[in-house]
DNA sequence: GATGCATTTCTACACAATGTAGAACTACCG
DNA sequence: CGGTAGTTCTACATTGTGTAGAAATGCATC
């Protein structure tokens, strides 16, 4: 997966905070994201940035409609989850990398997880008959 | 954390793999990293590398000896809970990204991260009195 | 159907990171 | 003190990203 640049990243952050899609006049709008200068970003600039994300499969649109109405492809779920699939994947020894994790989450994320790892024994095809 | 190219990536899992500190020359021998044509590596390029990932604080080296001596500053598991903990910063709904990938890991890892959350809770300040 | 404006795509440039390595410099052995 | 192994400096190509003007296009309206 490619990785985001900070623009990207802000554009992401807005398009998964909500699931209607946005054309880019209101994304410039709303992240009123400067430019080093101070002035507000290009239009074009915003077009730029959404045809990349378009390319490397975070983004679509709507083409139909006119100024074309912009959406991310996957949930922030699963595109995190996709990050730690991916910083677990290089990993030899991933018990110890678990651990060292395990070691650092707060007691309260420990608690979500064995919650969530509950909940999964029941579907997993280990424990049931 | 800066993140790795290619190379320095190749040459971080050599280091991470022994404790014992390589220099610059068996970096080269044993990566056997092929540049686009077929030739191997110059021993400049390693030295290159290897100042970048020293500045990055990925790697030290031990300057008394004369062919300096390289090594990882961090485990690799270090690293990778690092790139963990990056990886759920950013999210907003930890719970969610953390559902998303129990609903990934293998039974086997569910099984570790159950063990190791268990382990943990000797030591957490959440539930002993 | 021609025209004008809103919108999109193309093209372009700057800047940083990385891969790559020669040139220049330095340290140490003999 | 000179030579050579080894290190640092300098440099260039490539790629990704931020940034935006120029050129092309679609569409509503006359």
């Amino acid at each position: 997966m490619a990785t985001l640049g900070e623009l990207e990243r802000s554009i992401m952050e807005r398009l998964w905070s909500s699931d209607e899609p946005v054309s880019a006049a209101e994304l410039r709008d709303e992240l009123a994201h400067k430019t080093s200068a101070g002035n507000e970003l290009a239009l074009t600039t915003m077009l730029t940035v959404l045809s990349r994300l378009e390319r490397k499969g975070f983004v679509d649109r709507n083409r139909k409609v006119r100024p074309h109405l912009y959406f991310a492809v996957t949930s922030r779920a699963d595109h995190t989850s996709e990050l730690l699939r991916q910083a677990l994947g290089a990993e030899p020894d991933r018990a110890a990398a678990l651990a060292h994790f395990v070691g650092q989450v707060s007691p309260q994320e420990a608690e979500t997880l064995r919650q969530l790892l509950d909940q999964r024994a029941g579907q997993s095809p280990a424990e049931p008959a």
